[in-house]
DNA sequence: TACGGCTTTGAAAAGGTTTTCAGGCACAGT
DNA sequence: ACTGTGCCTGAAAACCTTTTCAAAGCCGTA
């Protein structure tokens, strides 16, 4: 069915080395000889073999993407920029997910020894070199996760910044009593989420039995339950604040189904400025992450570990987040 | 750095032949040498090299998946329930987007070349046959596009019967003029929506003159534009259907911005159950997909196709569509 | 004419695995 | 003791390409 290196020689008459000389054109050939081969090519449609490239211990062309989840309008977004960038360079993506759970990593990054040239991690809940341990051979770019080697590159968001200021946001509409729905929190992005919205809390001076946590896991469900109980329980607060755009949204429902009034009784922000948050209402202010930014970065940063190309000055970036201020924040001061 | 069968068989004490034999279980081995031979690739940790495995024919453990997007609800869902099935049947997806452009599909499909074992192919704009051309040696599986061969496997998405019901709900809810956001006129299940809207307005005998459809590329802003415009030109109607839900919620935020009441006014039902379909005020009624379902099926059809299971009856599965009215459509009669 | 240098070419090795083929060995049956 | 049978095992071929090495051809110069 499909032709090798072989059948090209044959039929232009020449050796195979030629035709491999021909094809990457990585040395002179004669040419009489270069039209023979090419015309050979395309009437026998050659494509070389990638595996046995491969095995010559070239380049096979695939990036391995580790995800927590592939959809979702967060990780999906990424995902595309992701795959726009790698085309762009020629490149192909080895796509897996691990559903946040550990051992699904190591089995996906297992499978993607020697298939890929590089690796791209966005794995919350792990650290880094526990990445970098498991497949060493190749270049590793970590996104939104803790990096806790310096030698790996990688893309940092500042979870701890954008919470700090919607926080702040947050308590300059409204002060008193506020909470905050966390993430899960084996999640290295929520628990910099937590301390940032302490830090404003504290430097607004809010009292710390005026600082409620509740308990979430980043779904729009469990926020929902959660807040309910808790308002049902008796916990007050004018403002609150969602560990991501699901956990707020969860949190709007729930106290709207207990007659509370967004933003009039008590305000709402999230983090990651997903879809959704244009479509509630009243509109979600949240904390917007550029994925589209992030993943064109984390493709730049591999071709840089790969020699490709120049690529950024540093390989550690420190991506900013962005306040997106919609009605669910803008309400009166009491 | 990385050990191969030669350093196994070396630190084991026999020959390559007997450690591919235990790795692979593939033959029957003496008991002492097939433990001294796990003893050693667990010491260097040895994994086979998927080049030389794939160089000999066998198959690669990949997937090739092309879509049109890979961000969206919709395909990312689709993407999400491919990507577990995968991993469970021991496969790992490659991803491709086309952006709906078919000359990258041409060169996604090539470089999946000897890649992988199956392609999963959703290209509403393109037809099953010229897939197949593109890439012969390798089971295939379209999944909601047009399949003009017999002998190609795939999914078909109920697009006219689902259009058809909506549609008829529509109407039953307020009969009278009608309008339809059109979707890309290269897009198969585009075409498949009108084709359903067409037949439905005709059975409760609306007037052609009363039908109204409106330019739309399946995007929200564009939707917003065309319905704006068609309104202020003087176009009126009593319900509206959108192709997708995108359509669907631009032409709602058009109508809404013209000082018209969704469901009061008009009422407006959209296609594929969005997650956005249930922030919107009024909620958007819709039709649903289950991307889930598709996505696992597909999988299933592809391990069918590689002799891995038994798989469903049939290798060519119309996959229905449900109605799921919300507030959007719920309105008095006139 | 002879020779050095340059360009173009092909033969062959290497890369890691699976699989076929044939040989070796032990054991049972005669 | 000899043969047949069956189980284990290792050598070697095959998969397809890139790259090195050496040879061959050609040109110009001494």
């Amino acid at each position: 069915m499909s032709s090798t290196i072989r059948d090209v020689a044959r039929l232009a008459g020449v050796s195979i080395a030629t035709v491999s000389r021909v094809v990457n054109n990585t040395a002179a050939v004669a040419a009489d000889k270069r039209r023979r081969v090419e015309k050979a090519v395309s009437e026998l449609q050659y494509t070389p073999h990638p595996a046995a490239r491969s095995l010559l211990g070239q380049e096979t062309g695939g990036i391995g993407v580790l995800v927590p989840f592939v959809s979702g309008p967060f990780f999906s977004s990424f995902l595309d920029a992701l795959d726009n960038s790698a085309h762009d360079n020629g490149y192909f993506l080895l796509i897996a997910s691990s559903h946040r759970k550990s051992n699904d990593i190591a089995s996906a990054i297992a499978r993607m020894q020697y298939r890929v040239d590089g690796l791209i991690v966005m794995a919350p809940a792990l650290h880094a070199s526990t990445i970098r341990q498991l497949y060493a051979d190749v270049p590793l770019v970590c996104v939104n996760m803790p990096i806790d080697d310096e030698d790996i590159p990688g893309i940092e968001v500042d979870n701890y910044g954008g919470a700090f200021e919607m926080t702040k946001h947050l308590l300059s509409q409204r002060t008193g009593p506020i909470a905050m729905v966390l993430g899960p929190d084996n999640s290295q992005d929520a628990l910099e989420r937590k301390a940032g919205f302490e830090a404003a809390a504290h430097e607004y001076g809010i009292d710390r039995k005026d600082i409620h946590f509740i308990e979430g896991e980043f779904s729009e469900a469990f926020a929902f339950e959660r807040v309910s109980q808790a308002w049902a329980s008796g916990i007050r607060f004018n403002s609150l604040f969602g560990a991501n755009d699901n956990s707020a949204v969860g949190a709007m429902m729930a106290l709207q189904s207990h007659g509370i009034s967004i933003p009039q009784d008590v305000i709402i922000g999230g983090f990651d400025d997903t879809t959704v948050s244009q479509y509630t209402t009243p509109q979600l202010s949240s904390v917007r992450i550029d994925t589209t930014k992030m993943g064109h970065l984390a493709i730049q940063i591999m071709m840089q570990q790969l020699g490709h190309s120049e690529g950024p000055a540093s390989n550690r970036i420190q991506l900013p987040t962005k306040l997106v201020p919609r009605t669910s924040t803008i309400g009166m001061m009491p």
